[in-house]
DNA sequence: CCGCCGATCTTT
DNA sequence: AAGATCGGCGGG
């Protein structure tokens, strides 16, 4: 599938249309919108994952996000309207990349964490020869944009009208009833009273999710 | 499956 | 100086 079928009408009824997000979905809290992004559909040219695991960065009221200190060069999409997507280079080798929340001014984020193969596998084994089994080809926020072809050159991207390949699409799954909901992945001691924010969400059950919980909260 | 370690370079 | 990570290696 290439993202210019984006919305056209399925053959068969396994193959569901797509259809766009509203950017109101984004406009809010990120702690609410994390959630409610579970099964949407992430497209890179062509190449598509259901997203099965996020995490909310709440801007400059949460110790561990990148907006902390203020808006940077480097967090500037962060500030930037809703629905747009927020790469970042860490670890001097790695992408990860994010879903800008909150109106244009406030920073807020929802971070990729894992995704499902859905279409292009091929292409995402080719982008990604270490991964041995297909549910490693998603699992992690680096991975992911590994698999997609995800990189500094997307950041800023508008996903709800899709620009410069991507674009974020439901095909009609909502999300889980009952999200996993867990503490956020990576959090060291600066981050103090955030460690323990239960802001990292997935789909139960899905394989593809990129560490068992390390500690559970509600079920 | 789990834990430890090194890679590699931008950002503050 | 540390980082919203990953992959390889060794052990259980």
């Amino acid at each position: 599938m290439r993202e210019s079928e984006v919305g056209t009408t399925p053959e068969t009824e396994a193959a569901r249309s797509w259809a766009p997000v509203r950017r109101a979905l984004f406009g809010r809290d990120p702690v609410d919108v994390a959630p409610r992004v579970l099964n949407l559909l992430l497209v890179a040219d062509g190449v598509v994952g259901r997203i099965v695991e996020v995490e909310a960065y709440a801007g400059e009221r949460d110790a561990a996000s990148h907006a902390y200190h203020g808006k940077t060069p480097r967090n500037a999409t962060m500030f930037g309207p809703p629905g747009h997507l927020y790469v970042y280079f860490t670890y001097g080798m790695h992408f990860c990349s994010n879903i800008v929340c909150q109106e244009e001014g406030v920073a807020g984020a929802v971070l990729l964490r894992a995704l499902a193969p859905v279409t292009g596998i091929e292409v995402m084994r080719s982008r990604r020869p270490r991964a041995r089994r297909d549910r490693e080809l998603c699992a992690g926020p680096a991975r992911l944009c590994q698999a997609l072809g995800i990189d500094r050159g997307r950041d800023g991207a508008d996903l709800v009208a899709g620009s410069r390949g991507v674009q974020l699409v439901s095909d009609g799954t909502a999300p889980p009833r009952k999200p996993l909901v867990t503490t956020r992945i990576g959090m060291s001691d600066r981050c103090g009273a955030a460690i323990d924010y239960p802001w990292r969400f997935a789909v139960p059950g899905d394989e593809n999710v990129s560490r068992p919980a390390p500690r559970l909260i509600d079920t």
